[in-house]
DNA sequence: TGGATTTGACCAAT
DNA sequence: ATTGGTCAAATCCA
């Protein structure tokens, strides 16, 4: 992700993108303001309606932008390329061609896949590893060059079977090894709705809450609860992330993820417990809303983040929250 | 026995 | 040449 999208685009076109770009901060703007002021009940119908809005710019955003992201457009394999994932087609393939399925095999993996530069990514910092919604699949670990902890890579278990191109990047954070640092990599394209009705926050919570970091040169931001001492009351979808060996992660469940789609200053936000209500609700969309979208590549959520991403580029503060 | 994890190897980016 | 992300065979486990 880099700032020339914004700058290449035709004068009247950006003038639109900057307006809309105004309209969706007094959006959250707004919000904020409705939020304090009318209670709990009127303020989620009223936060649906300022998702929506927030989503209708965001999705003409997109749509001026290309609608496309770098995101979404390095992550999916093109059908055809060594990286289109049938993997059992290559290697009948191979079989057939006579070389031998370790020489094939190899030249199927070339270009199958990049390293992670301009991607978009949301970081989470937790001291407990709990459910985020979501089912993953282990599928490396590394060491990584000064880290004395390894770090874990994972995948959404719908991968091959949806096509679904979430990956997360799990890691002891080292200067607190009591707290992991989750990366999430791209969007659930899967249809895990399953999920949604068991996602339940603890009551208990309301009382922490949580710090949000924005990074403006790389588009990060990050969520942190703070104290963090919530657990909720079910997990079940992370498969096998936990392990007692000192050297890697201790993984004893997982937490919801609340980062979501955010963008703004690089300031801290301390949200109040309403927020962090707010933003558990709608985070990922895809299983915790239920309000507009589901786990699907349909709109918003993509969109919303292909927007978020790029606009790290503008003035600080252009975007309050993004739903 | 099928699905998940482990772990060494491969490969692209730097 | 080094490093990080991914693959996939071997292994584990319910």
């Amino acid at each position: 992700m880099n700032s020339s999208w914004h700058e290449n685009l035709p004068s009247s076109r950006k003038k639109a993108m900057d307006e809309l770009l105004r309209g969706q901060e007094s959006a959250a703007q707004l919000k904020l303001v409705i939020n304090q002021s009318i209670g709990f009940d009127e303020s989620m119908f009223v936060e649906d309606l300022v998702k929506k809005v927030m989503n209708s710019f965001s999705s003409v955003l997109y749509i001026l932008n290309g609608g496309e992201s770098d995101e979404v457009a390095s992550q999916i394999p093109l059908v055809g390329s060594p990286c289109w994932d049938d993997r059992k087609t290559s290697k009948d393939s191979g079989e057939s061609t006579g070389k031998s399925a370790a020489e094939l095999k190899v030249k199927d993996r070339r270009g199958c896949y990049k390293r992670r530069k301009s991607v978009h990514s949301r970081t989470y910092d937790s001291s407990t590893l709990t459910d985020d919604g979501h089912a993953w699949r282990k599928y490396g670990q590394k060491v990584i060059l000064n880290a004395k902890y390894p770090r874990n890579y994972f995948r959404c278990t719908h991968k091959y079977d949806q096509q679904c191109q979430a990956t997360k990047q799990v890691q002891k954070i080292q200067e607190e090894p009591q707290l992991f640092r989750t990366t999430y990599y791209g969007h659930h394209t899967c249809k895990n709705l399953l999920k949604a009705s068991q996602f339940v926050s603890d009551p208990s919570d309301h009382d922490s809450s949580i710090l949000i970091s924005f990074n403006d040169s790389t588009g990060e931001h990050q969520v942190s609860k703070k104290p963090d001492n919530s657990l909720l009351a079910t997990y079940q979808t992370v498969k096998q992330e936990c392990c007692n060996r000192e050297d890697s992660m201790s993984m004893p469940s997982y937490d919801p993820a609340t980062y979501y789609n955010n963008q703004g200053s690089s300031s801290d936000y301390l949200l109040s417990p309403a927020d962090h209500d707010y933003m558990s609700r709608f985070d990922s969309g895809d299983v915790i809303s239920g309000v507009n979208s589901s786990c699907t590549t349909s709109s918003h959520s993509l969109d919303v983040d292909g927007i978020m991403i790029e606009s790290g580029d503008f003035d600080d503060g252009v975007f309050g929250f993004d739903l």
